[in-house]
DNA sequence: TCCGTATTGAGACCAGGTATCAATAAAGTG
DNA sequence: CACTTTATTGATACCTGGTCTCAATACGGA
């Protein structure tokens, strides 16, 4: 399974550059989204950053989350859990694989999706400004465990 | 634009099958749902038919889409205003595509799809089960227009 | 037609998420 | 470094989409 590439430091610089000011619960959040393998919702999250700053604000979080989500540094799951779930971004653009039992998330290459999409756009007439792709399944390692 | 290829008289019977008893209520639903060329929420259904039946209960509806979700009659589009929006589902197993301009759906070929994922879980040890692709842009016919 | 049972409608309820606003803390300036 | 400006924060009220409950209703088999 690949490992999380993006560090808190590279999310922090992302941050400064998109113009808000760099906090220390901003920092405490980032870290917890680098270091979390598994999808987090902002309940989650908030409950994590408690614990080391029980004064944490919900709204604080949710927040946050939103503003790494436009910033694309993390990225919703859809139908794991309902749909506020969120995992880190890889700096490229690649697909998500999540493993429904153990719930890690696996970035896939997306070369094929990239053809895939173009091969479509130019089936079907439609300009394809977006495209949404998840897989859900067992993961090489749960599939041996069962 | 592909036209919706399944009518209510398919769907009445796709729910015979499931079990359920086929009511007024439900019936005037699913012809909601077929006539509709836009995704619909189950709030929006809920609109529509208290327009031809003004004592329709809320908690029906939603419980009608529900079933209809689970029995795959209808399909939900995540990230289009939300996550609570559907779309009819054709018989057989389609990508879709959603204009982000005048919000109809379009049903492509899902064959590259299958194999774009049979391909990825070849490559990653993965065992694939479930998938979601969708695609958003303008349609052929909205291009025109802008 | 009648009966047993699933479905319905009304409304209370719940939870995830948002808005408000005074208090706080970045970070540029002298 | 102290000061000032202004964005961010935390507490909490609020909102809204969705669920639960339960008596009333209506389906459809006998």
């Amino acid at each position: 399974m690949t490992s999380n590439t993006i560090n808190s430091e590279d999310w922090l610089a992302a941050l400064y550059k998109s113009g808000v000011r760099v906090t220390a619960v901003q920092a405490a959040l980032i870290d917890i989204f680098a270091r979390s393998e598994v999808p987090l919702s902002a309940e989650q999250a908030w409950d994590v950053a408690r614990q080391s700053r029980p004064k944490t604000g919900r709204a604080t979080v949710y927040r946050m989350v939103e503003k790494l989500e436009s910033l694309g540094l993390i990225r919703r799951i859809h139908g794991y859990q309902g749909c506020s779930h969120f995992v880190l971004t890889l700096p490229e653009l690649m697909m998500l694989f999540i493993c429904l039992d153990c719930g890690r998330a696996d970035y896939l290459d997306s070369q094929p999706l990239d053809d895939l999409i173009q091969h479509s756009e130019h089936i079907s007439g439609h300009q394809i400004t977006d495209s949404r792709l998840q897989l859900f399944g067992a993961c090489a390692d749960c599939q041996q465990i069962a």
